[in-house]
DNA sequence: CGAACGCTTGATGGCCATCAATCTCTGTGG
DNA sequence: CCACAGAGATTGATGGCCATCAAGCGTTCG
């Protein structure tokens, strides 16, 4: 159905297009940090030296942790992955997406984890990384902590603007503001822009991830669509006025950098 | 109405006694830290060296932010303090509650701030403290920028749970699960058991924060104080059965430490 | 080719927002 | 000392948004 569901996916191919040659061989690490700060040729290159392991899991099946007390994490490279909890009720409400850039399970290693789950939406690479060879290179180069929290500031934002999404938007605003932060999160690493992106997500995660049921999310997809607002369909999202949408969400990217 | 409306409050009271005298200088920022990770005698030397200015906020009156790039950010010593955004049709979400020993404004610091406000919910006293006297402090001992990270990871997981409590539960369990969080922060800075706690919210506090409104909030308190579960009033929240309350909740509270 | 998954649409009802009115308590100023 | 204003709390009436139940459709895949 989706791009994604193939490989080689696009993603790689556009996020590596445009950029110069040299810095191609940067890690995820150091390519995630160096949109927080500007790094020096001796920060890359102990950042380069954070020996990141690639690693691959398949479509729905949810990462697994390996004990209370993880020592590893992830930055996702390629695919998406939703965050989530579920329940007593059985019930699921997704917290955040990740999309390729972004950290993956770093709250585990940070402190005792709660039960939080990982799903992959679609195939996912990521490149693992060791928490005692990030704070070996924080020694060398404290720096780079910093960076770091600036990181880890900017996904505390994200969470706090879902939650205000859901706490006091309706359906309909919420499904705009949703898709809209989506957007602009992937137009920074290049694969998406105002005419729409490709989207893995079924009705299903989209619905988990709003607080809403299914069968209202179809409902609202459709009004939005026909208000031609903006339509999802076959795993591509486009934004059919993406001014008029982003008056309907109260959007405001400025939280996202 | 509460006890938090008067000076001297039993805040500062109740968290010095039992703590060992020679530790009774720490600053909060060293007190802070030190929940995270045992921190040596050098390391404690290193961070009461951060300079952490004194300063006084009256309820009501929102904090201001000086400017696009600020450089301070606080700790919260007494009172408490809600975080919260308002939307463009004049609706509010309060996203976290501060209380005593919670960072404050951290994330203005770190990132360019999107337009979150802070209102002290009664009068507030906190230590002011200047990122770079903090960064510095990381550079000599770059453990304590690792404590620092669980710090902020921990205050991520509770604007998550916070999400999936306004995502998936319906009124009553939100208000239970808010209230039982609250006394679970409490509890771990002295100030709170499982009989109850002192609060000074309002109704309408609790409705911004809940993504309710005041009147349903009310008789959703109604209704738990009839049902013998918990009751809030005149500034007091009594657990009457914390057991009940914990399940109807499902509350779990490994997430907090 | 049947089962599973995802999408779509209709009907019904409940939770909670909204409007409105009243009450208490506190602080303030004439 | 009392009148008054304002904040906060409380309760009733009405209605809308969205959950839930139910049924059916198309596509994919073993």
């Amino acid at each position: 159905m989706s791009v994604f569901d193939h490989a080689p996916p696009p993603v790689m191919v556009d996020r590596l297009q445009g950029v110069p040659f040299h810095k191609q061989k940067d890690s995820p690490l150091a390519k995630k940090l160096s949109t927080f700060i500007k790094l020096s040729g001796r920060e890359l290159i102990e950042l380069n030296q954070v020996y990141d392991k690639p690693r691959s899991f398949i479509a729905g099946r949810d990462l697994v942790r390996q004990g209370k007390f993880n020592q590893k994490f992830y930055i996702l490279s390629d695919g998406w992955v939703c965050s989530y909890k579920i329940q007593p009720d059985g019930s699921r409400q997704i917290f955040d997406i990740q999309v390729p850039g972004d950290f993956l399970g770093l709250r585990n290693v940070l402190q005792r984890s709660s039960d939080v789950s990982f799903e992959p939406i679609v195939d996912i690479s990521v490149a693992e990384i060791q928490i005692d060879d990030l704070f070996f290179a924080f020694d060398a180069v404290p720096r780079l902590a910093t960076a770091f929290m600036r990181a880890m500031s900017r996904d505390e934002a994200v969470v706090a603007e879902h939650l205000i999404n859901i706490g006091r938007r309706n359906a309909d605003e919420r499904m705009a503001h949703f898709f809209l932060e989506l957007g602009a999160r992937l137009t920074l690493i290049g694969v998406a822009n105002k005419s729409g992106f490709d989207c893995p997500m079924t009705q299903y995660h989209i619905a988990d991830a709003l607080g809403l049921s299914a069968v209202h999310v179809n409902r609202v997809l459709r009004n939005l669509r026909e208000q031609g607002l903006f339509t999802f369909r076959n795993g591509y999202v486009a934004f059919n006025d993406y001014n008029r949408l982003s008056d309907l969400a109260g959007f405001d990217p400025s939280y996202l950098n």
